[in-house]
DNA sequence: ACAAAAAATGAATAATGGTTCACTTCTTAC
DNA sequence: GTAAGAAGTGAACCATTATTCATTTTTTGT
């Protein structure tokens, strides 16, 4: 026997694992999973494009690792969100705000995960994560009508609209910047999330906000 | 001089033309956009592949042609419930009524507009085709607002929410039928877009309503 | 130092279906 | 019937990148 892997081997394919899903994530924010090129992601993380694919089955392969992984982080944020204390309409408000705010704070990011057009494998990626984040609300839904605080209603399909209307309000702002369209600063984005916020409550409990 | 196009010629050629795009819009309903390949368009048409070119620049100008008029009806059809009479807060709900139930009365067809992946040409129709339902809405909620009949409100805001809280609504039952899902019957169809409405009402006028 | 084994390389390859275009067929006017 | 011109044909072509794989480089244990 010549060759065992070793720790630092290990250590080191790890490395060059996690540096071309950086490298992704750094071409993705750049103009979407579609402009990303794999010999792009390659020269930016300093390996050949074969490398790519020792640890990689595919490019499909490694968009999703980094979907998720993207994606993850976002339905981790609104799950925090949700478990803190207070009663579930609160949570459950500052949840919505969380998911519609950290859109708006990286927006190109958001627009790939949101609302890029992309390949049909990575669209169900997208579904599942719009799931997840239904299934959440759909949860904190459920206390609030336990609770009192949210009156009675199909908590899955309020969920799905909740989802839906944020989503759908994010993808004018989100989208890449056109010629002619003011930056979008902080003061009107947090109008814009009171807005949608307002919306949304209304919808759940069927009482009037002010935004 | 020797051919001069003729009227017969030009019905003939608007014949064909029209050909094409039904068996594209019977392409697309059996796959989507996606899985229609110019080939099967031509075969059903009774055309050469090279005669679709005859009559479209490209395959993404014949899919765009189809789409819009595909998006047109549907769009034309929400309208024509918002010009009924009746207080703007009525028209509005049958308006979103008639949006979800032609939707899954055609659900393929409907689930290729709404929800397919499709490249990033074809998706700019469709932002344009939503753009198109949430200016109507827009324009019914500011009609309400006039005649007192909705709360006051951003209205393009509030447009948007109803769009994207429909069409979230819509994309799991109009997913392609995947094994072991019941078929939608007209009962759990209507009330889906019971449910849906109520929740839109709310959002808009802040009042509780029984789905 | 050596050899076995793994990892890295990147130029060549492959797959796909939309698109082209040289040719054939059809239409029209005389 | 004829010829000019348009419409129709469909097999061959092309463009694009992800992927492959024969070769080179690196690592490891003795």
């Amino acid at each position: 026997m010549a060759y065992r892997e070793t720790e630092k081997m290990r250590q080191r394919k790890a490395e060059a694992r996690q540096r071309i899903i950086d490298c992704t994530c750094t071409c993705v924010a750049e103009g979407g999973f579609q402009n990303t090129k794999i010999t792009r992601i390659a020269s930016l993380a300093g390996v050949a494009t074969g490398t790519i694919y020792r640890h990689f089955e595919s490019r499909e392969e490694l968009f999703t690792e980094v979907f998720r992984l993207s994606t993850q982080r976002e339905v981790d944020k609104v799950a925090s969100a949700l478990s803190n204390s207070g009663d579930a309409l609160t949570r459950l408000e500052s949840a919505l705000r969380q998911f519609a705010q950290r859109a708006l704070k990286a927006p190109a990011m958001a627009w790939a995960l949101i609302a890029e057009p992309v390949d049909s494998r990575l669209d169900s990626e997208r579904l599942a994560y719009r799931k997840a984040y239904a299934t959440l609300f759909e949860q904190a839904i459920r206390e609030g009508i336990e609770e009192g605080s949210i009156p009675d209603q199909d908590a899955a399909q309020s969920s799905t609209c909740l989802v839906g209307a944020i989503a759908e309000s994010l993808v004018g702002p989100l989208s890449p910047v056109q010629s002619g369209r003011e930056p979008a600063d902080n003061t009107n984005n947090n109008r814009l999330v009171d807005t949608i916020i307002c919306f949304c409550l209304q919808g759940l409990t069927g009482t009037r906000r002010q935004p």
